[in-house]
DNA sequence: CGACGCCTTGAACGATGTCAACGTGCGTGG
DNA sequence: CCACGCACGTTGACATCGTTCAAGGCGTCG
């Protein structure tokens, strides 16, 4: 078939490999197949339930991932116990931060989540000699910049209504890129909570913004997690954009 | 002299780059002497006044530049005009979004600033062939990842009183890395309104909130805009740590 | 059925924003 | 040299938004 002889090398790719996302728009992608097939000796996937910690704010990391499905959540706490998350991942991202010994954020999984692992050694060993791979990690890194900054907008001037709607565009766009671009519908991956975390407000405040949003019947609501978005551009214009 | 000796090839360092801190903390650090000569050739310094746009939101990049001296705001505005400073930029960072046609921020001298700059072309051909200067690259952006996550922590959690002494700390560790570990004497990069667009935060209350840090004895200020902090320590306290 | 987790709703409170007046330093022009 | 205007910052009074605390609803699982 036409599309699998565009795909280089594809009978040399590693079975474990073969469907995997990051292959394509992930890190992976700047892999030769005989250096994919080294990786994947020292890899191996698994999956992880709701609430597991991925990695630690201070421990030690030994491990790198890559995200092939779920939505990872990475935050920040104060001693007194506030909490805040500082970023959303999604597939195929890459988790875990090249040369650092800390990482000053944890990771938790926020949905199932299902990861692909390797050992920091073989993967820092890889990017001194591809520098291809390095590359796809400064695109990652600046795209996650990108996002963190307009975050620092939403968190800094936005009104509460403003931040939950932004909240939803962010997760449509984001977690379900199969969405029609006028239409939405998807399961949340967090809680109220995890939401009020990631847009730095209260679970109530949270609840009482969705209720408002359904009211007006911007967005349609079932076993709280559901949503349909009839009109994106309506939800557009309350996210302040 | 000694410290002379240590500096590899420090006869071939053009001119122009000999006392330049980029060269040792900053990307250029990465190249050899035979580069630097090469980009020098290319580069021109400047200096700017406060409140120049250095780069705009939605401008095409032409430059990059490595900042000499000063501090550079970078910020987003709401199309109704309201502002957040998502980041700041001391010297000897380097200025500009490689690989990005814009860089959705506006870049804006807060003080006096003094730049390298050079050719966008000439930089994107120099990482090509460097993988060292693209490692130096990553190495940055990852610095301000964090930067940016902490902030997203002080935006998201943090009330107006820790805000104001979180910004304080902030300024005293990184615009003057020379001051001491236990006490601190500075002239604050920016105006109250400046501070308040970096705090998400009105100039009033930020107003406020030095008055209060002043009563009680953790600051002094003069003019506006000279500031001593007798004990460092007492101003972590206040910053929530 | 009851208990539990998660969410929603209500009422009162408090931190921060808004609006307006005033202060201070500085440059400018009479 | 003084008077004035202007930019910037401070302070006060009041309004508002989001939080806090408390109660109750709803679905799930034992």
């Amino acid at each position: 078939m036409d599309i699998k002889r565009k795909d280089v090398h594809n009978s040399d790719t590693p079975v474990l490999c073969q469907a995997c996302e990051s292959r394509h728009r992930g890190v992976c992608g700047a892999l030769t197949s005989d250096q994919l097939l080294q990786l994947s000796k020292h890899s191996s996937r698994r999956a992880v339930e709701p609430g597991t910690e991925l990695i630690g704010e201070s421990t030690q990391i030994k491990n790198y991932s890559n995200i092939i499905s779920g939505v990872v959540k990475l935050s920040k706490m104060m001693a007194d116990g506030r909490q805040q998350i500082v970023g959303l991942q999604f597939a195929p991202d890459f988790l875990g931060r090249p040369f650092r010994k800390e990482n000053g954020v944890t990771a938790e999984a926020a949905t199932e989540v299902k990861v692909c692992s390797f050992p920091k050694t073989v993967i820092e060993r890889m990017i001194g000699e591809m520098p291809e791979l390095e590359h796809k990690l400064l695109e990652q890194t600046l795209d996650e910049l990108d996002e963190a900054r307009n975050w620092m907008l939403t968190l800094g001037r936005k009104t509460a209504g403003e931040k939950v709607a932004s909240y939803l565009l962010l997760i449509a766009t984001h977690a379900f890129p199969e969405n029609e671009t006028d239409t939405a519908e998807f399961e949340l991956p967090m809680s109220r909570m995890d939401i009020a975390d990631f847009l730095g407000l209260t679970m109530e405040t949270v609840s009482r913004q969705f209720t408002k949003l359904r009211a007006d019947g911007v967005i349609r609501i079932t076993n709280n997690r559901h949503v349909v978005i009839p009109e994106i551009t309506r939800l557009s214009d309350r996210a302040g954009f």
